[in-house]
DNA sequence: GTCTATACAGCGATAGAC
DNA sequence: GTCTATCGCTGTATAGAC
């Protein structure tokens, strides 16, 4: 019953954060959206930072299940990998469910740097994608000159790409459209790619209407 | 003199727009950095927004600068020019200066969407990148399977990317080489590059460092 | 046009009754 | 633990003297 209660509040939070960052969500907004009184709220979580916090972890163990399912299905090679936990990023943003946090709030940054159970999950995630990279460049697949850390920032920074959500509101392709050009994007870029790139999207568009 | 003074308060936005974005800046901050009272600023500026689009104007009558400047120089291609242009924009985030704008604020939105000067800044930096897009594509140098419209985007991305800042941020690389692995990002994808692009990309970093 | 001083509103957080 | 009511502060914007 508790329980519930916290998750109703940490939803609208995860909405909120999503539909316009933390500094323009208000306290009174998530109390209102949870049906409940801000008060009420505070006996809940001390901030609104550790609103914020509450939400990041509930994605990040999102995240962490969704790299669970991955990881079990034995046929996917590190890239697949990578590319099927980018789709469910930018499928989650498109979908208005993925908080987005301004990196320039210097008061959320500490609040977030002080939460072992935020701290603890990131790396977790963290460690597990960097992994499938490293195996990723090794197998020749991902660009060797990337630091490691340069690839996995990449991929991090999909959750708060810009393009997606103003394609979309341009209201003139689909949401499968655009998930594809993004991820065509982040693995193959702008340039104009060789037979072997094209033939590949090409299969992958294939399996994933079929 | 009534000029200078008001370069000198969109001096001050631009930078702190740069710094903490136009939520976290106050108008408090700006009269303070541009040495002039706050009331002394709204005979110049009618409100906070018209302080931002100010700002606003100013990056992209910068872009403008250097757009003709590509164009004045005849022996680059479309795709030189786009580079050359991203470039520009990377560095200028690089270095503080470039005004960031979540476009989540509808205020915001809508004092940008009526004011005429940036309207119309807008619309002329995106034709001329628009003419380079298509004659990229028509050239076979940049995916033709993209949209223009989503390669404008992507480019315009790159003003917002917080990924050259994160990098930044920790100490350990240059501003060159984080300016080239964006550049990188961009155009090539994360994908492990054929012969042919990791030499491009050789020749570029030669060129760049004589 | 510049200043000091202030009005006005919104928001994070809390008091205190039940 | 939930509520109503309110505090205290910050931030945008303005009044009015010079």
């Amino acid at each position: 019953m508790l329980q519930a209660r916290e998750d109703a509040i940490v939803e609208a939070v995860n909405r909120l954060l999503a539909e316009k960052g933390f500094e323009l969500m208000t306290v009174d907004e998530v109390a209102a959206e949870a049906g409940i009184a801000k008060a009420s709220l505070y006996k809940h979580f001390t901030s609104k930072e550790s609103l914020a916090a509450a939400a990041m972890v509930r994605v990040l163990a999102r995240a962490m299940t969704v790299i669970d399912g991955l990881v079990a299905d034995a046929s996917l090679g590190p890239v697949d990998r990578l590319r099927a936990l980018t789709r469910w990023t930018v499928q989650t943003q498109l979908a208005g469910q993925m908080p987005a946090l301004p990196a320039q709030n210097s008061t959320l940054r500490a609040a977030l740097m002080g939460d072992s159970g935020y701290l603890g999950r990131l790396m977790t995630v963290s460690d597990r994608i960097g992994s499938w990279i490293e195996q990723a460049q090794a197998a020749g697949q991902l660009a060797a000159t990337l630091p490691p850390e340069v690839v996995l920032y990449t991929l991090f920074a999909r959750a708060c790409d810009p393009v997606p959500a103003f394609l979309k509101s341009g209201g003139q392709y689909t949401d499968e459209q655009i998930v594809e050009w993004t991820l065509a994007l982040c693995f193959d870029g702008l340039a104009a790619r060789p037979a072997a790139a094209v033939q590949r999207g090409a299969r992958a568009r294939a399996a994933s209407t079929s």
